[in-house]
DNA sequence: TTTACTGCAAATATTTTGCAATATC
DNA sequence: GATATTGCAAAATATTTGCAGTAAA
């Protein structure tokens, strides 16, 4: 995914946005930005509270909220739609890709597509100009569905 | 949309699936039904809420979250993502269209879309059995755009 | 030195839960 | 009459806000 050489980069340009921007380059931010790029996926302000906590580095849910805030004006991070009752933010770069998500562990799969971008990019909506988009879909997952034929074959013989 | 006439009609297989479940038939089931079926989008619990009030008909929260419940385990509405805070629910008819959503008035438009049916109907993901989807677009209206490009025009003249 | 940022604590918003009274079947 | 449902009140969860102390520039 991320890695170190490819994080100090993206560090440093967060520096010199930070700076452009007026806003100040603090401890707190760098560790939050390093922990989101650590993110494969969606997370919550909860999820992230927990791995600052984790890795010794323990802030405040206000300044969570508040780096998170500053790396959506950037355009570092989207708010996405779980359907769970807290927000879930996510990494620009992975919002490109579908969302496989099974209705049954809650699980969400991130999958290139590169026809569907095709597809998208060839696409216009009347009286709409597009910026990005989100294409998530609900389903059942390998794995579940053989839990759930497994469980079947149990409940059947358990009945003789 | 839904006419008096449909909504009846939807009313009454209403009744028989929660017979059909031992579950009840409540009043206020059925006036919630109702006001659901006049949402032409998305919709929270609190909007439900005021809604019913306005009609003169205030039920709790708690029964409003029961209900949705009831209308989720039937497969009648689905929880759908907004990035808000609150949960938005959705009846399962609209979720087959597109939705727009403006990043500056945050208004969603929904437009049914045949060509993408068709290209959904025919993907395939791996090791994923699918159920239904959802594609939202985000970008700018053109009501936003052209609201925005007055704004610049007095800027402009402003600074003159 | 200036003032943006952090973190606390409190306010607000949203959702869930326990339970007594009630209404459906 | 049995019990599912309602609505209240309280708990749990999530997000926002105000402000004093702190630290970046």
């Amino acid at each position: 995914m991320t890695d170190q050489q490819d994080k100090s980069v993206i560090i440093e340009r967060f520096s010199d946005i930070l700076k452009g921007k007026g806003k100040r380059k603090t401890p707190e931010r760098i560790k939050i930005l390093e922990k989101v790029l650590d993110f494969k996926k969606l997370f919550t302000v909860e999820q992230l509270y927990q791995v600052m906590l984790n890795d010794d580095f323990p802030v405040s849910r206000s300044t969570l909220y508040n780096t998170v805030d500053v790396l959506m004006e950037i355009g570092w991070l989207r708010k996405m739609n779980t359907g769970e009752s807290s927000i879930a933010y996510e990494r620009v770069e992975q919002t490109a890709q579908i969302h496989l998500k099974c209705e049954h562990c809650g699980k969400i799969k991130l999958v290139k597509d590169t026809s569907f971008m095709a597809y998208m990019n060839a696409r216009k909506f009347m009286a709409f100009t597009t910026s990005y988009y989100n294409l998530t879909v609900y389903g059942v997952c390998n794995d579940c569905a053989r839990r759930i034929k497994q469980l079947k074959r149990k409940q059947k013989s358990d009945k003789k």
